[in-house]
DNA sequence: ATCCTTATTGATAATGATTATCATTATCAA
DNA sequence: TTGATAATGATAATCATTATCAATAAGGAT
C-alpha cells in the first residue's frame, strides 16, 4: 500500500468537500484541474494544469482553469509559489506552520516544519524598530533523485 | 550631516560607475533612473519609477526605464522584491548576505543580517534527502513609524 | 573642436498572460 | 422533473512587457 497515495486522495477529497460546503457546485472542468493539482509534487501554473488536464476532460477551456485555481486559492486550499523565474504556479496550501522546499532540477516540493526564528526575529525587531509579523522561508537545493544524477 | 543621505549618494555614484566600466554609455534617461532608485527605501515597479522620473526628465520613454532595469539587475546592483500582490519591483541589490525586511503598511525595505539557518538546514537536509544549496529569508511586519500610528 | 561609429532612444506595434463579457449549458435543491 | 442560477467555453478586451525601427546622441578617434 502506498502512504503518499492515500495522502494525495484525502487531498482531493477535502478540496472537493470544501468547495461544496461553501456552496460551489461540484462540476467536471473543477474536477479535473482538482485531480492534476491534488496529486502534483510540482508547482503547476494554469497552462500547465490545463495542458495536463485536458487529457481526461478535452474540451476544458483554459479560463476555467483561472476561475477554479481562483476559487482554490480563496479557500486557501492552494498557494503561489515564488521562484526565481516565475511567481504564477499553485501547490497545495500549507496545514499548519510550514515552509516549502523546491528542487532545482526537476521542480519537486516538499514541505518543511520546525524552524525556530525567534531569536533572529527578537534581534532584528530591536535593532529595526520593525515589529514583525509574519515571515516568508524557503529553500532551494536538488532533491535526493536529482543530486544522484 | 545625514549619514544616509551619504550612503544613497554613494550608491548612486557605484551604479553609475559600474555601468560605465561595463561600457555602457552614460545617458539622461539611465540617470533618472537611477536618481530615483538608488535613494528609495521602497521597491518600486516600472511604472512607478517612470513616473517619477518624468518630474526631472519629461521625455523619458517608459521602455527606457524597462532597458535601464535589465541592466542593473543584469549588473545585480539591483534585485526584484517578491511579495504577496507583486513581483515586479526592484529595490537596491544585497551587499553581502542580507535578507529583507518589508513594511506591509508604507512598503519601507530594511535589510538585515545575522540569521543561523545552518542547523535547520541540516535537519531538514537529513529529514527530505535534499541538497540544500540556497534560501529565500524575508520579514513582514510594521515599521517604527507605521507602527506607532 | 569636429567627425564617425554605433549604442541608445522614443514611438509604435506585437506579444503573451490574465480578466471581462455573454449567450448557452449543467448543477442541484425543491 | 423542473427551474433558478451558478458555471461554462468562446470570444473580446485589457494590461504589462517585449520587439522593431528610424532618429538621435554618447564618446572615442582624429
Ligand atoms: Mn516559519
Ligand atoms: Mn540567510
Ligand atoms: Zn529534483
Ligand atoms: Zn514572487
Amino acid at each position: 500500500m502506498n502512504e503518499s497515495k492515500i495522502c494525495y486522495e484525502d487531498r482531493r477529497e477535502n478540496w472537493i468537500d470544501s468547495l461544496r460546503s461553501r456552496g460551489y457546485r461540484l462540476t467536471e472542468p473543477r474536477q479535473v484541474v482538482i485531480d492534476v493539482l491534488a496529486y502534483s509534487s510540482r508547482a503547476l501554473n494554469a497552462a500547465e494544469i490545463y495542458d495536463s488536464a485536458r487529457k481526461k476532460y478535452s474540451s476544458l477551456g483554459l479560463v476555467s482553469v483561472y476561475r477554479t485555481l481562483e476559487k482554490l486559492e480563496e479557500l486557501e486550499l492552494i498557494q503561489k509559489v515564488h521562484h526565481p523565474d516565475g511567481c504564477q504556479s499553485y501547490i497545495a496550501g500549507f496545514t499548519g506552520h510550514q515552509h516549502l522546499l523546491l528542487c532545482n532540477e526537476c521542480g519537486l516540493t516538499a514541505f518543511f516544519e520546525g524552524d525556530d526564528l525567534v531569536p533572529l526575529i527578537d534581534n532584528v525587531s530591536s535593532d529595526s524598530g520593525f515589529d514583525i509579523q509574519d515571515h516568508w522561508l524557503q529553500f532551494f537545493g536538488l532533491c535526493s533523485n536529482c543530486k544522484s544524477v
